[in-house]
DNA sequence: AAAGCATATCGTAATATTGCAATATACAAT
DNA sequence: ATTGTATATTGCAATATTACGATATGCTTT
């Protein structure tokens, strides 16, 4: 085979292992950082940011959106990108409780 | 092509991608929640406690462990496979990190 | 209508990931 | 030494990802 079996994952480690994989391309984390530091987010001004060409930036661009990380929206002629705070929300939460039962625990081993 | 270009993007994101790639799967997703789960850490168990055989959950914990995010110590016969905090705190504190910046922001658009 | 910009989609090649059967390794117990 | 148990590695097939040139779409201005 070669595709991810999801059916046997919770609905909850399916999310986030969604979240986390867009977030496994150097170019994604650029793109997200970029759209936080600038106030104005318009595509043209992500694909002359990146070492990429226009075509693979769309792409990067795309897969973001379907995670629901960023959300688009048509301004005239071009777009307009924007972070989706509900899911770095998520993301963010979830590190959280990872970190606090973390802190909870007293190792037995290692 | 076909392969990333890590050598475009600095060491952080690439060091971030890296950590977020390696949660990208539901199964590594599910191998962490585990390993903070259960005191003791041994991989027979996570084996037989993920809906994969043997040699998938091999290469899965061998991922996390070249993520950084795992530590594995040979225990006799099995091996004690614990979480590695500091990766789980990299993660979270970048996530804060977003999070804050967020906060500040009075969003121009969207 | 035509020309020019911004972004998306298509097609395709290179590479990576996922999953597992078969096999190897390494220690433990007999 | 042999057998059993736990984990890793190898090899391979199916699928996914990454990257980009070429092309399409859709506004905007002329």
């Amino acid at each position: 085979m070669g595709a991810t079996k999801t059916d046997h994952f919770t609905d909850k480690q399916n999310s986030i292992a969604m979240l986390a994989k867009a977030l496994g391309h150097p170019a994604r984390i650029a793109i997200l950082e970029y759209l936080i530091k600038v106030d104005t987010c318009i595509c043209g001004d992500i694909v002359n940011e990146l070492p990429l060409a226009q075509p693979t930036v769309s792409q990067h661009l795309k897969e973001l959106k379907n995670a629901g990380l960023i959300k688009g929206e048509i301004e005239g002629n071009s777009i307009c990108y924007c972070v989706e705070e509900k899911a770095l929300k998520k993301i963010h939460d979830y590190f959280e409780s990872f970190s606090s039962k973390l802190a909870l625990k007293n190792s037995k081993c290692c």
